[in-house]
DNA sequence: CAGTAAATATATACCGAGTATATATTTACT
DNA sequence: AGTAAATATATACTCGGTATATATTTACTG
């Protein structure tokens, strides 16, 4: 979503490169994000331009350490604080509803059926992923999950009552 | 979310020019999500480029109609067809929770706290929208307020869950 | 041990989506 | 008649993300 931020929170906790960071970041995420590396240097870029980060020097195996100025804290903290905004079409598929309307989209019944069998398959495979987690100590993971399966369960509640219609 | 498509819909329906497809869409999500008119003529050139629309002409008023292609009705059709992914990190506010993990966010509390002001408040709006457009026959846009209540009330159970911790 | 596959490390060209802005004409209003 | 708003199109620019090139080091395998 934001890779902005998010190495601006890696770069809180220490000093470090680029490639570092793009192994934190996939570490953050449990590899469940695949991050483009070049991404990261384009990012750092604009970060340095903007001077939200620095480059004090190398380490001792020549590579360019980044760290975070007191801008970039700033930057981070106020984006944590914002809340997020829900437009009504941020969710893709409302989006996708609204233009099968427009097209008085004759098989919406198999759109509706296409999507609820992904989120089926979403449900068992975060439920798989919960079972896996649990005993480890990855309190932030599993309540992410906890959350993405609520978020489906609405989906498929929704899914249904517009089925019916 | 996807303009691109949206405006394939818009011309299956009939020919349109290109102010025609900026207020159609408004139309659409009633105004919701403010469109802005040069990004209407850029996609409509990669549209035209990718063949998925043509320009057989002007109207009356000297305007450049655009018509869509059978490569565009199948492109618009598998596009509505394919269920959306669920990334876990494609909603923000679990990512920027993530983030705010990494940091060992300190005011993770207030994070929270804005978070469910916001989403309070974005009930209270969409409840009263709803009472809005009771009566009127605007179905779709009624069956999307649904849904979104339905997220913002799991959202809501989540943010609750997890300030618990 | 030589060879090679994988991981480490960085950089750049490119593309799509979205924003800002310029500009000209027509319509509506006062 | 004058002007504000709506209609209509175009272009330059930025950002986020993908693909790709490339060089070095580490790990493994015959």
């Amino acid at each position: 979503m934001s890779v902005k931020h998010s190495l601006l929170a890696l770069l809180y906790e220490k000093p470090r490169h680029g490639y570092e960071l793009k192994t934190g970041f996939e570490e953050m995420v449990q590899g469940m994000w695949p991050l483009n590396a070049g991404q990261v240097y384009t990012t750092l870029d604009r970060l340095e331009r903007d001077e939200l980060v620095e480059t004090p020097g190398h380490d001792k195996k020549d590579r360019k350490l980044y760290t975070i100025t007191n801008a970039g804290k700033e930057e981070l903290w106020s984006w944590l604080e914002e809340p997020v905004g829900r437009s009504l079409f941020k969710d893709e598929f409302y989006f996708k509803f609204l233009c099968a309307n427009q097209v008085s989209y004759e098989n919406r019944q198999s759109m509706i059926k296409n999507q609820k069998e992904t989120m089926i398959r979403d449900i068992l495979h975060l439920t798989h992923l919960k079972k896996q987690l649990s005993g480890k100590e990855n309190e932030t993971m599993k309540m992410l999950i906890e959350g993405a399966l609520l978020h489906l369960d609405a989906d498929i509640k929704w899914l249904d009552m517009i089925a019916e219609v």
